[in-house]
DNA sequence: GCCAGACTAGACTGTCCAGTATGATGACGT
DNA sequence: ACGTCATCATACTGGACAGTCTAGTCTGGC
């Protein structure tokens, strides 16, 4: 993202970092018209001037941020992820969902992803992005999950629309729900483990032979 | 929305109907904030006084706008739906998605609900409002056909909670995909009838007894 | 003919804001 | 001691834009 380039680049990453922060914050909040590069730079305790020494422009702040948010959530979601061993199939998959559901409900996460959304006429690259990173990364890793699974005799059709399936059984109701009602709107634990395991048994019934 | 009140209202309807039509192309396309009321007016052919003595102030405008939007949105939906009478369940279920789900899958749509979204920090109400004349909505309407449904045997479950799982089954993929892939990744007819048959495999295998 | 009310063009006010310019401070290496 | 480089505070420029104001036009009813 910042410019391959000349320069040696020693700038002191503290004050980096908190323009990074703030402009988080800033941006989630009130937007990409509704922010403010003053704002930014007072709320990172730095001034002006040196944000626009380290990012260039708002436009390439904001698209540094955001993309820089896509990565770090699409890890998140995909790290450190329990392997399936010969374990209980259903377990596992509860187990899975609700991690995923969890990492995706958060506020913070929502809260980008309706920035995005509400930013695609504008920037319909941080989108795809996105889209890339979240769900369709997460139906990638449920496709290779699925396939030894469906060689096993364990499930029936093409692991990748199963893929797909799966992940928006588990996702669609409490995300749409988020995306509209609030970051209020998000199930506590019981409802989201009652979602789960709904949604698995759905699953289940419809691609176990 | 308009006051409630004094005035005995013979307002041009035309002009009216006009700069109702200019403010939703403006608005859907640059969003809230990125929208001028200089544009509105000339696009409408209309002077920006014009603008300001029917509405009074571009927020009444926007919420306008997007209320009655939502409204006519809804109301296309639960319009003219073709009752199940004793003729096949899956056969009707299919029809019923493939309706519904083409329209939510319009480009007009598609940008009114991405605009909302994006607003939801400034303007929840609408978005609640949306998703009470949307999803919310059609799960009612689901769940009222789903009652009988499962009285006579054809199902088994909570008709509400079947009427969700059913309504995200169908629109959850596309819907998804189209929020941050732009219009263009909306499923041809094709497609959208597969999509839906499986949507409706996947529901009966879960809830047919 | 005249009044009232809707409308018009366009100027104007006040504010906000991205981005730049200026001139100074302090740290660090040579 | 000196240059360099990051940083600072603050002022400024230029443009955008919500909302108001002015002064005048057009139309239909009486």
């Amino acid at each position: 993202m910042a410019e391959a380039g000349a320069r040696p680049w020693a700038r002191s990453d503290e004050k980096h970092q908190a323009i990074v922060r703030a402009a988080r914050e800033v941006f989630l909040d009130k937007g990409y018209l509704g922010t403010n590069m003053d704002l930014i730079a007072s709320r990172s305790g730095v001034s002006k001037q040196t944000v626009y020494t380290h990012f260039g422009s708002k436009e390439a702040l904001f698209v540094e941020i955001v993309g820089s948010m896509t990565g770090a959530a699409g890890d998140r979601v995909h790290h450190d992820r329990p392997e399936l061993g010969d374990g209980d199939l259903e377990a596992y998959l509860r187990a899975f969902a609700e991690r995923q559901l969890r990492i995706v409900t958060e506020p913070e996460l929502l809260r980008l992803r309706r920035l995005v959304i509400g930013e695609v006429g504008r920037f319909p690259e941080l989108a795809k992005v996105l889209y890339e990173r979240g769900p369709q990364r997460a139906i990638d890793e449920l496709t290779a999950m699925f396939e030894p699974l469906r060689e096993r005799g364990l499930l029936a059709g093409d692991p990748a629309a199963m893929a797909e399936w799966f992940n928006w059984l588990v996702m669609a109701a409490p995300l749409n729900r988020a995306m509209m009602l609030g970051d209020a709107a998000v199930p506590a634990d019981d409802d989201l483990r009652r979602h789960v395991a709904e949604a698995v048994r759905i699953f289940l019934a419809a691609f176990a032979p």
